[in-house]
DNA sequence: CTGTTAGCGCATTCAT
DNA sequence: ATGAATGCGCTAACAG
């Protein structure tokens, strides 16, 4: 049956055994309708006697259609953008794509360099984290006229399609929330900021958030650490050594606040009663976490969906919105409360809401 | 500079460009070193000019090398492969191969068509998970002549490569270790072990552990469940309504075991004075959970940097070996010790870490 | 509804 | 060291 000295089975190979043209065979795989049911029955049998698989390479070749999307992410590591992927994935592959998929360890020049490769392996349309990029990734990009979006991120400001969230509203209604709790010390754990506009967007949408407030931040109540739980534990253990430690932290990731209650466990400091801590993402831990931390809801499973949904829709030159903004949540949980200072004083009553 | 009417830079027009054949710029692009060092510079030139990117498509139908490899993996949501992936992609980026990435959902009939699938795209080679697949998989490689390999496995006997451990002997040295310390109610929370030969092995090796210790594993303690922090956890719970809960529970993967350690601290019992927890796989939060998470640390980053290096070696034709059994360690952390019955019999002292 | 024809862009002979 | 010519496997005009 598989004769082991044989070349590859082509559409020829095909015609050839199913007595008819190579042209009737494409027709069959690609546009059935127009084939006679009983001349696409032979075709389809002798694809499968022959074991007939298409060459990608021709196809893409001829018709200038890949039928692969890329997306170039920071990491696959902290677990931050598995959802996001795994959703785009899962669409993708509903219309038939495939997901060629590339990271870039927040190195902007690494992005350029693994977008370049991926239009060179001739992907049709590019998913992306974040609005700021090298400049030459825009020119690349509106060089080959591919569709492309960034996640992660809404700016209706910006000249770049996006489906995302305001991170600096997102992070500013965390930041008011602990103020409005009655918090006045409040520290920041945020992840790298270098060449990462999330996390940049964020630390500034607390600063503005607490000087509103007629709070200031200052630069040793900002820890920036890559997001590691050891992390989480190490900035948590600095910010206790400070003359007067925070009541209140917020953390740039959900990861950064697992190591924070886990180092909290250990140095015996009670949270939330000592400490208030929020985090970022609501991952799948959030809520299984002891106390369950109280974070900020992101959006990344619709992200994938919708990245996916609008470089499809551009493909097939269907109209679609260039900008998308979801909705965030202050999930809260178990991590937050008025600071004992307060609670001490009795100074107010605050509800804490479930 | 950017014409927005023009159609793609081919090599065609970089030869132009740059006053020579498309030969000689295929050439330096291929083999710089048999082009004329002026010719080569002149070349360079032009294609930074007219921003030339090589069209994959056609070099992968005229060459048969696409400078892809896919990888096709259960699921990204549960985190368990993203070390794995994170791995195999730089690893393959590091020799100019991108990836392509499918999912299947424990689905060996979806696990066949994205197979077919990543062959349609071109893909170079293929890196599966596990060593049981439908035969059709076996059929399509084989006719494909592709390399492959099963990876997260580790089985001598098998017809086909793998890169991995033996999951029965891992999960046995887990049971073992339990009944060592004086555990005979010992209770397995595991993931789905239909279309998952990791999961039935490592049962397997726990019935088959216990069994030379002359125990027996009753189904009623015996739970199997998806791999998510609330199956571990309401898992738990059924335990403790048995009659007679185990003192022990071995889990299939850390995310049960953290779901059961969540749970454990809800109901009051008291990890490891009451239970004894071993998890599987060593993520990055098992060392963080209070207590530390005793685990069976796997090799998931060289799994995925094997796995490269052996599809890279296979493309090259150069020699790899076609079973790799990479070591697999039992981690002993804070949630295991010796059954509350032995201690409080006061048949020998048991101390409590932290 | 089907066949004929002509390339898509590149790498690779074979010459020179 | 370079150029001319060929075809990888397929799809898309165009006829019929």
């Amino acid at each position: 049956m598989t004769d082991p000295a044989s070349r590859r089975v082509t559409l020829r190979d095909v015609a050839d055994h199913a007595n008819c043209s190579t042209a009737t065979v494409s027709r069959a795989l690609n546009s059935p309708e127009q084939v006679a049911v009983e001349v696409r029955a032979r075709i389809d049998a002798s694809i499968k006697a022959l074991g007939y698989v298409p060459n990608g390479a021709a196809r893409a070749l001829r018709s200038q259609r890949s039928q692969i999307v890329g997306a170039v992410i920071p990491t696959i590591k902290y677990s931050i953008y598995a959802r996001l992927i795994e959703s785009l994935e899962r669409r993708l592959a509903m219309d038939g794509y495939s997901l060629l998929l590339t990271t870039h360890d927040y190195d902007p020049v690494k992005e350029l360099e693994q977008t370049q490769l991926l239009l060179t392996r001739g992907v049709e349309g590019i998913v992306l984290v974040g609005d700021s990029h090298d400049g030459g990734l825009h020119q690349l990009l509106a060089k080959h006229r591919r569709p492309y979006v960034n996640t992660y991120v809404f700016n209706p400001a910006s000249k770049h399609p996006c489906i995302g969230f305001d991170n600096r509203l997102a992070a500013a209604r965390a930041a008011r929330y602990l103020h409005d709790l009655g918090h006045r010390r409040i520290a920041v754990i945020t992840g790298p900021t270098k060449n990462n506009d999330r996390q940049a967007d964020r630390l500034a949408g607390i600063r503005s958030a607490l000087e509103e407030r007629g709070l200031d931040l200052p630069s040793s109540m900002v820890i920036e650490r890559p997001h590691l739980i050891e992390n989480g534990r190490e900035a948590l253990e600095i910010l206790f050594q400070l003359p007067e430690p925070p009541t209140a932290v917020l953390c740039g990731s959900d990861v950064l606040a697992f190591g924070v209650l886990s180092e909290c466990q250990e140095l015996g400091v009670s949270v939330p009663n000592q400490l208030s801590v929020v985090g970022f993402d609501d991952q799948d831990f959030a809520k299984h976490l002891r106390p369950a931390l109280t974070t900020v809801g992101i959006p990344a499973v619709e992200m994938g969906i919708e990245a996916a949904n609008y470089i499809l829709r551009k493909l097939n030159r269907q109209p679609a919105n260039n900008f998308t903004n979801l909705d965030v949540q202050l999930i809260v949980r178990g991590t937050t409360m008025p600071p004992a200072a307060l609670s001490t004083q009795g100074k107010r009553a605050v509800p804490v809401s479930a």
